[in-house]
DNA sequence: TTGCATCTGTATCGAACTGATATATATTGG
DNA sequence: CCAATATATATCAGTTCGATACAGATGCAA
């Protein structure tokens, strides 16, 4: 599934304009796909050009025209179609962790700084998804809410149950290169 | 980060071939990273044309030379300043959860197929991840590991808690569908 | 023993995607 | 009153993926 197929998904919800697809990109699926501007418009015209949208153009004075795109019967069923299919691995890239694949090459103060930096991360997230949970209206966006809420706490009880490991690990090292 | 850098930081570990350093993200970054040789053997040449890797070159008879990279002491330099920086945010993107996102539109039952599959596809890497614990040494590296194991069993977890959230959702609107 | 899969090793290419940048104006809030 | 943010379009260079190509070695099963 690239973007030009999640596009598509936004607008089974509704018509919508590039910008706003961003949008939703950035409140609905923060948790779960990026998308920028540079996908997204190539992405909307490719989708035109194969009938899978339509779009009409509402002009707008000293702006650009604003695109309303719609999505259109057969690309609906494609869509459906899309989604059927097994979905692919997930895709996860994480520098801190790589960075921590390398924790015996920093100072052990690094280390700390690190985590405790990571742990607050985490939990700033997990505020940012309280306060939208409880706007959010269907169950299935209370389950992606939730889901999300789950694996970052789990991430946060891991950091402060085993972070000694790294740490100690670290200490032992720049002890040895005395 | 990049995979440039990434490269640099397996080549810390002692020297390597283009081929080995794919090894290495498999075997062991296979959490945390991934690169493909698309990436690894371009970013190599041009470390080497930046002086931060030596490579020598080892003939073999009817195979192409296999190409023995080192990393140099500037190279070392700029791996340490690279890991000192605060690591980028992760980048994750998950069709998985971006199909859920859209499970109104699916049979009730592919739903439940799709969260049976995902939780033994979870459950397989815990057991890949059991048997790689056992022969990893260091506490860095165990760390990891059990990060990696930590965050699937959450997710089993809460999966299994709480699909029945999508599952009656999805069975509601195939009921009204009717 | 033959034949098939997997391993070792190099490398490139098109397509996908990111992140920054450009261009303009309106609105909001401190 | 000014700065930040929001609305809205779009492109471009650089990064990365996934597939493919080439070619012999090695292992293993029928």
């Amino acid at each position: 599934m690239d973007i030009r197929t999640l596009c598509l998904g936004i607008l089974t919800m509704g018509d919508a304009t590039g910008y706003e697809i961003k949008k939703t990109f950035e409140d609905r699926l923060d948790l779960i796909f990026h998308a920028s501007y540079g996908s997204i418009y190539p992405a909307l015209n490719k989708l035109t050009e194969e009938g899978l949208v339509s779009c009409r153009e509402l002009s707008q004075v000293k702006r650009p025209d604003k695109k309303i795109y719609s999505i259109t019967a057969s690309g609906r069923y494609q869509f459906i179609d899309a989604i059927m299919k097994r979905p692919a691995a997930d895709r996860f890239r994480s520098e801190f962790l790589a960075v921590l694949m390398f924790a015996h090459l920093l100072p052990a103060s690094k280390i700390s700084e690190l985590i405790d930096e990571r742990i607050s991360d985490r939990a700033q997230k997990i505020e940012n998804l309280d306060n939208e949970c409880d706007s959010k209206l269907t169950d299935r966006e209370k389950f992606l809410c939730n889901f999300g809420r789950t694996i970052y706490q789990a991430e946060i009880d891991y950091l402060k149950d085993y972070r000694h490991l790294l740490e100690s690990d670290a200490l032992m090292d720049s002890r040895a290169a005395d």
